[in-house]
DNA sequence: CAGAATCCGGATAGATACTG
DNA sequence: CAGTATCTATCCGGATTCTG
């Protein structure tokens, strides 16, 4: 195996496909949690079920478009479920499935590292 | 404070602020880790220092452009350090930040979980 | 109340060509 | 080798209008 000057082999020890990283399920999972709404959807959630237009208020600044989108997505990937009542006027009740309570814990995690390290991202892009 | 016949309060506990979610720490955070590639470059560089073309055929299927534009945000954002050798040929050389280096325990928490979990998202997905 | 449908502008990302 | 510059196709997300 040949070297560079900085000593960092040319020859790669872990090619990665395409084929495997795309469907890589942390890739996915992250992707899927790091658009505008999901996570905030997510944390309100995780305190309590929430009806469509409660969400709506509770959420500032999402348009309803967005709103159904995510809460369609979540419930496509069994994070969330949604429940219809037959009322007049409708009803419809969304709330974290077991699977998306199990995700609250890593997020959680995620989530205080964010917490502790923003201000050391944020300072870093004040440099430049 | 009024009910429905869901039993949900009509009224808002927690109302979110449009300033205060677009500023959040964490969703910020999610956003940064959520693009296409990102993830994957933080675990390469997770193993190692990688050179620029180094890189470049490691991850199949990424754009020079797209190389470039993510390690600089990892760079701006102070997760990822770069080194430039005055050689001919320049050379280049990427490696996480402390910063960038702690984040891989979170990230290996929510790694863990969509590994475990990733087959019920798909399976989820598959029902419709 | 809980949405679906449509339209549209800006951001995102790929392909290509060029360079110190 | 390690980029930059440019062009373009696509996607994302907001606003608006309409409906069971």
């Amino acid at each position: 195996m040949s070297t560079t000057h900085t000593g960092v082999p040319t020859a790669l020890p872990h090619p990665v496909p395409a084929a495997e990283y795309q469907a890589c399920p942390v890739t996915d999972v992250l992707q899927l949690l790091g658009d505008k709404w999901t996570l905030l959807l997510i944390s309100l959630l995780g305190q309590r079920p929430y009806r469509f237009n409660e969400l709506h208020r509770a959420v500032d600044g999402i348009s309803q478009r967005m709103l159904t989108r995510t809460l369609r997505t979540l419930e496509t990937d069994g994070l969330v479920e949604r429940e219809v009542f037959p009322t007049v006027p409708p009803s419809v009740e969304y709330r974290l499935s077991p699977l998306g309570t199990s995700l609250l814990e890593p997020v959680s995690a995620l989530a205080g590292w964010a917490v502790t390290h923003h201000g050391e991202i944020v300072a870093a892009r004040g440099r430049r």
